[in-house]
DNA sequence: CCTGCCATGTAAAAAGTTACATGATTCG
DNA sequence: CGAATCATGTAACTTTTTACATGGCAGG
């Protein structure tokens, strides 16, 4: 049910529509959660029934109308209780890592490319970040408490993303020149 | 449909029952994959009808009896297809990190105790992993081909927990003590 | 003229979670 | 004597994914 958390601690920033709320789920709050168009209309409506949501309808020329989704004070007090309750850590899944596993049973070549094409996304990632980086918290002196935990999650992400970077490094090293990895 | 694909690399390694692969799915497998016995008492049943599988059932006393799954050719074969595929790189979904996002809302008391945990939690589990390079990777010259791709699984994992760990840190002092994270 | 953006959804299928269910043995 | 380990599953429910569906406007 964390999906709606994440919707609603989106919402608190600016009230918007599903279809930017999608948008945002491919940027920003994508760093740390995951989620397609079809849940969140899905989900905006359940959030809507539940009171925790109000609706605008805002009639637009030119373009398609849309619905603002706002947060009541019922959705920020279900936003603020789930944050009271301890949360697990995140348990992973990675495709790549299945991969690796069992590396040993497809071409080297075959490894070597999917390793680096990885690579080359990890990288993508993070010059995104540390261009949201550039453009949003330039001076953190000046930022909102608000902004600095945001600025936080960016940082989890950047982080991650050179973790990754290195890791690749090591295994593209030990596919291609058998160079074994640190100890 | 990754964690059939999770399932039969696991069960290169050596032949096991579900309740085998369940401890797997919470250890070495578990760096990269979670699934619960229910899910793999499932998948092994469907993995068995489309031939990638195969059971022999083992008799004991003293203990239940139970099903030795064994990885046929077929499966093999399934295995190396879905491994010559590119696969996308995984998406995030990190519940503290929602948490942190809005961390401005609730007690900060509340959050750093959360913070805390999660650090301990993560630390725990770096612990695990070297121990598991203690135990089964002690010399890497020694160590067979399939055996360095399993150890480029966990360096992942360490790498990872490394870096969350700095991270927490770094969290923990902006509310513990106000103090602004690096730039 | 074609592609992409804006904007909303429905429906079916697959995957994952939670709860229930059983029962012997071993270890402290 | 109680808890943990071994060992298997079913059933109901929730969440996620994939595919389908529509339609105007703007820019190259």
């Amino acid at each position: 049910m964390a999906l709606s958390h994440a919707i609603l601690v989106s919402l608190l920033t600016r009230p918007c529509s599903g279809y930017d709320l999608a948008k945002r789920f491919d940027g920003s709050v994508g760093f740390f959660w995951d989620a397609s168009h079809q849940q969140i209309y899905r989900e905006l409506a359940k959030l809507e029934t539940a009171g925790a949501l109000q609706v605008e309808k805002v009639m637009q020329d030119n373009r398609p109308n849309k619905k603002l989704y706002y947060i009541t004070p019922t959705g920020e007090e279900m936003l603020k209780a789930w944050m009271a309750e301890p949360v697990p850590i995140s348990t992973m899944k990675d495709d790549l890592l299945v991969k690796l596993f069992g590396g040993d049973l497809i071409e080297q070549a075959v490894l070597l490319q999917e390793l680096e094409t990885h690579r080359q996304q990890h990288q993508a990632r993070l010059a995104e970040y540390k261009n949201i980086k550039q453009q949003f918290f330039q001076s953190l002196e000046e930022t909102s408490r608000r902004g600095i935990f945001q600025y936080l999650t960016l940082r989890n992400g950047i982080r991650s993303e050179i973790s990754w970077l290195s890791w690749c490094d090591e295994a593209i090293a030990y596919v291609k020149d058998n160079e074994l990895p640190p100890a």
